[in-house]
DNA sequence: GACTCGTGGCT
DNA sequence: TAGCCAAGAGT
């Protein structure tokens, strides 16, 4: 039978033959109507890297990752400073850390092949209910209903649905349901992607040409571009907080690698005080330590920081309360997040 | 359901 | 400029 939903699920493929986006994960959808299938190790890298993450600003580390670890097995086998240290940069590290202990659990409890079950895919770290579908679905082309903010963006305006975000999940969900299709599954999830990031965008949809015009709701109503409704944020506090750079007569730098969990957790940087409302100093070792000109500012997901940034020259026989030295040599500012990156900058006078 | 958790680009 | 936004997961 051809129902509403039938009809656009049709549409939608139909634009997504000649519109996909060439991405370096994905199988073109000639190319996947020859027989060729996905890696679903390159589809779990780029979906993870993906998570609130801009398709220009994973590129790069995709291109890298899969360079210097092409399959699950060797990115299992890497140590995690090498991993944390490729991720650097990129966000939410939480992600590093989980993508270690996901390729590990593949390689010692899957025999190095990610499962096809998505309950399985659902268990692994890092997983959760949008990756285990995208992975079913990309990867394995099984009927899951692929539930991203595209896909809330694109549901929302087509059924014109006014309920704010994240209480509007379920019927999203459920209208989402209804459009996926048993034929070509895989790529009908990454339509809806395509469609939202290049068409349905949050920002003047160019409803013009968009191959939903016709049965969109939204489009008919005039309210595209309000949708979809979000409960307001809260506004971000101010933290401060003190930073020391420490270098040691050989050159080396003074820096730890701060705990696994909460912020930056797992990632190289330099000591430095809590970062609150009134910090205390917290010098890694005793010496004259002095501010740099300037500070560093950087906004986070929940707050805004102000670093204060000391520096100092270490006698050789320095015994740090807090962090290591790492050879001149040996240090690569790219190991850095982007805030103690900034840090490192000013220090360095860029 | 509410928080935590990064970053860079765009308006 | 300041806010918004991006293929969310874990707690």
């Amino acid at each position: 039978m051809r129902d509403d939903t039938t009809i656009i699920g049709a549409d939608l493929l139909e634009w997504y033959d000649v519109h996909a986006r060439d991405l370096p994960w994905r199988i073109s959808p000639a190319a996947r109507a020859a027989g060729v299938r996905p890696d679903p190790y390159r589809v779990w890298l780029s979906e993870i890297m993906l998570q609130q993450t801009t398709v220009a600003a994973v590129k790069d580390y995709f291109a890298r990752f899969t360079a210097r670890w092409p399959d699950v097995a060797a990115l299992a086998a890497a140590p995690d400073a090498e991993v944390m240290g490729e991720w650097a940069g990129l966000g939410y590290y939480a992600r590093a850390r989980n993508l270690l202990k996901c390729a590990r659990a593949v390689v010692a409890e899957h025999g190095g092949h990610f499962p096809e079950d998505h309950d399985a895919l659902l268990c692994l770290p890092g997983v959760g209910p949008y990756t285990a579908a995208a992975i079913s679905a990309i990867a394995f082309d099984q009927p899951e209903v692929v539930m991203d903010g595209n896909v809330e963006r694109v549901m929302s305006r087509l059924f014109d649905i006014h309920t704010p975000l994240p209480a509007a999940k379920p019927e999203l969900k459920a209208r989402a349901g209804e459009l996926t299709p048993t034929q070509r599954p895989g790529d009908h999830a990454q339509a809806v992607m395509d469609l939202g990031a290049t068409i349905c965008t949050p920002k003047s949809p160019a409803c013009g040409i968009c191959p939903l015009r016709d049965p969109c709701a939204a489009r008919r109503a005039g309210t595209a571009p309000e949708l979809p409704k979000k409960t307001p944020k809260k506004p971000k506090p101010i933290r401060h907080g003190y930073l020391y750079i420490g270098q040691r007569t050989d050159g080396a730098l003074l820096l730890e690698t701060r705990p696994d969990k909460g912020l930056l957790g797992g990632m190289l940087g330099f000591p430095g005080s809590d970062w609150s409302e009134a910090p205390q100093p917290a010098p890694p070792a005793p010496a004259d330590w002095q501010p740099l000109g300037g500070e560093v500012r950087h906004t986070f997901t929940h707050f805004h920081l102000v670093l204060t940034v000391f520096h100092s020259e270490l006698p050789m026989d320095t015994r740090p309360a807090h962090g290591h030295f790492v050879d001149k040599h040996a240090f690569r500012p790219s190991d850095l997040p982007t805030v103690m990156r900034k840090a490192f900058n000013l220090w360095r006078g860029t």
